[in-house]
DNA sequence: CATGGTTTTATGTTCATACATAATAACATG
DNA sequence: CATGTTATTATGTATGAACATAAAACCATG
């Protein structure tokens, strides 16, 4: 019963993380509950619920009502990526930006995004393509259907000195979404817009946000 | 002083989401401070603090001592990724999973490796190579770098049955690390180990983790 | 022995209070 | 007027007590 002192939840989330990578509380295991944890710690038990709550959260615990709380069998690491402006990511690098739109129509979207974004095969899309460029060179070629429906004021911008990445950004800021990463071939569409071979290797980032 | 009833932490970040979205606090606005919210929702501050806290750490709003808590002006989306072990990654897809070693060493690394790794030039290192299939067809090219220094037990193991991408995850549970996403061309030896032509698009993920 | 209700238990959350801490603002002092 | 010191203030955190809730375990009843 190793009593210590001073206890922040900080303390007691880095000794429970020890424990986890010194293999005393194996993967999968049960660990002690909460009151246990207090008594032993010498403290509250808000804070340990605390300190499990932020790990479980993390990934690293298991919890469950009544059940108690395990050590994540299968430590699903999760990792939090900060999905930032383009422009910041190229001005960050010392570089500097460039935008340029290149198309800007309202239509009716190909069944496939359509289908993706959950509306009508007939309603229309507003639809804008546009390049950054990182010292005058392409960067990033954004490809964007926004649903005119969810954010009407899309429909005043022109996005020809703003682009719909940043805009939307500062005007709907969502809470979730969907994020998926590939790889792709350049095709000779791409290949025309971001000046770069046909097929050469191009880093797909597919987003789906509300 | 709109006062209401029933309130849970998330309700409060609810409202405090709703505020955000409806744009009564704008981007980059000064929002009351917790006593006041306190007040207005007629709850103690101890739940707007935890309402408000999460909500920081998502990125949607900064909290400084004394300064009071912001609405983010750049709302940096923050998106959690889940990394899975690879076979759970294929089997979740319904396919069936193979893995065959490709090659196990120890050696000293290429300056870029020990570099990045921050290990001394000579330093020896386990360098892993291994093939994840997804129903017989190639699916990913596992080339890793392993310090012994700080995982030992890795030295003990062939990797024959276990690809090191689970055992790591099994066995050294990490808990900070830094992700980066790339598109390449297919090498040579790409080429060969995943049979595809040479040049293909390939989804690069380089991975560190202590 | 299946089935449904009841108890038990571990986590989830709220609350009031108290004190800690960081950072700004106000002030004083040379 | 620059510079260092001292309040002030908003967030950060700990605590014990209380009640909520989900889920497992137990038990009775047909």
């Amino acid at each position: 019963m190793n009593v210590q002192t001073a206890q922040t939840w900080q303390s007691v989330q880095k000794e429970v993380l020890r424990r986890i990578h010194a293999r005393e509380w194996k993967l999968g295991d049960l660990i002690p509950n909460e009151a246990e944890l207090a008594k032993e710690f010498g403290c509250a038990r808000t804070t340990v619920n605390r300190a499990l709550q932020s790990l479980a959260e993390r990934g690293l615990l298991e919890r469950r009502r009544k059940a108690g709380t395990r050590v994540a069998a299968q430590p699903v690491a999760k990792a939090t990526l900060n999905i930032a402006v383009i422009r910041h990511e190229v001005e960050d690098r010392g570089a500097r930006y460039g935008y340029q739109l290149a198309l800007r129509e309202v239509r009716i979207a190909p069944t496939h995004i359509s289908a993706t974004l959950g509306v009508g095969v007939k309603d229309r899309l507003l639809h804008v393509m546009a390049l950054h460029l990182s010292n005058d060179a392409p960067y990033a070629l954004e490809d964007r259907w926004i649903n005119a429906v969810h954010v009407p004021d899309a429909l005043k911008q022109d996005f020809r000195s703003i682009s719909a990445n940043e805009w939307l950004l500062q005007n709907v800021p969502y809470t979730s979404g969907e994020i998926s990463f590939s790889a792709k071939p350049a095709s000779a569409e791409n290949a025309n817009y971001l000046n770069c071979p046909e097929s050469s290797a191009l880093l797909a980032v597919d987003r789906l946000t509300w």
